[in-house]
DNA sequence: TCTTAACTGAAATGATTGTTTCAAATATAA
DNA sequence: TTATATTTGAAACAATCATTTCAGTTAAGA
């Protein structure tokens, strides 16, 4: 009986974080998403609430795509030190990759909204202690195969390498020398040598 | 002949602060500013133009005291690693007290702005060369007192530090663990040793 | 004391905000 | 083909946005 969706789902959500990830949540109108994602008023508040709705699903999708070139790359390195080194260098690619100066979408949403909605407080909660796991998995494996220290523990390395990535998206708004980033990230993994 | 202006500006410029800090640039409204300063709308647009210019005094106040903070602290350093260690515990202290999860303005600004207001981007960049430039005088002479090692310039070492700190306070908008900051900072500085 | 230029207060500007409404169009299941 | 649930389009909603206007108040120089 139902007449089903038109549109196409995932394609409207790319449109979408396009927007929000340019201008920002509070810089992003309603009208913004309806030119950027071709669909009528209605039918996004048919089919994601509200703006915060729709701006939750977008750092969704958005995270999941980090989350499979992280996988992506991972599913090749052959051991710690080689993981932790593609997980540097795809934030590197994206740097670079980003000429128009965005940042990282999930760090911008947590300095423009972490202190103002509860339902991304939560996300940021939670988004970190997925990374922090990951991360934590393999410096643990890193330290069994003695490639790694263990002047601190695993956990402790993980929030620190938590800790620079974050940085290292700041850094590079403003600084794309490829040459400055590589050399930065030596730096940054030197200390579980 | 002119009337001159009955409001203490400083304390406009601190109350002004205080919204923008909570709520980001495009999350407060003229009529916050009216309600937070007690000044009337036209003496807003008389004495700071339009919300953009207020914002960019804003910004150079919060810098402004910053900076005091910061050299009223170096002036009680003996040495280059005290010196660095006394820059991250002001940083500490400052996530410790910032109950309400607001972050660093200059940072959050950064983020937001960025990408979309040219002025923004200027004074961004000013701001990473001078603490860039602080850092690495820092950097320098504890280099030359044998203190820090020397693998890389001190330029290097003071672009990872101020990455450190601004993924320090991306990171301690969520996490207020005095423990897990003092020992982040902890592996942070060891890189230098 | 008078003039003058700046400041102040309140109201009004038109544009834009997020969201709702509702009739018309549509596609599926019977 | 028909009944039905859903999507769609366009218009309208009140509220709020940043900014302007302007008459009235104020204080300093002549």
């Amino acid at each position: 009986m139902p007449k089903t969706e038109t549109f196409n789902r995932e394609h409207v959500l790319e449109k979408a974080t396009e927007v929000f990830h340019k201008k920002g949540y509070n810089g992003t109108s309603m009208q913004d998403l309806v030119d950027a994602t071709s669909l009528n008023r209605s039918s996004i508040y048919n089919s994601f609430g509200n703006k915060l709705n729709m701006f939750i699903e977008v750092l969704s999708y958005y995270q999941q795509l980090n989350n499979s070139d992280f996988n992506q790359g991972l599913s090749k390195s052959y051991n710690a030190s080689e993981a932790i080194k593609i997980i540097f260098n795809i934030n590197l690619s994206r740097i670079l990759n980003d000429n128009d100066r965005k940042g990282c979408l999930i760090v911008n949403c947590k300095s423009e909204m972490t202190n103002q909605e509860p339902l991304i407080t939560s996300f940021m909660e939670k988004h970190q202690d997925r990374m922090v796991a990951v991360l934590e998995d393999i410096v643990s494996k890193g330290q069994m195969e003695k490639v790694f220290n263990e002047e601190q523990t695993a956990n402790q390395y993980a929030l620190y390498l938590f800790t620079a990535i974050q940085g290292l998206q700041m850094t590079g708004i403003l600084n794309k020398s490829k040459e400055d980033l590589t050399n930065l990230i030596n730096t940054i993994l030197k200390v579980l040598e």
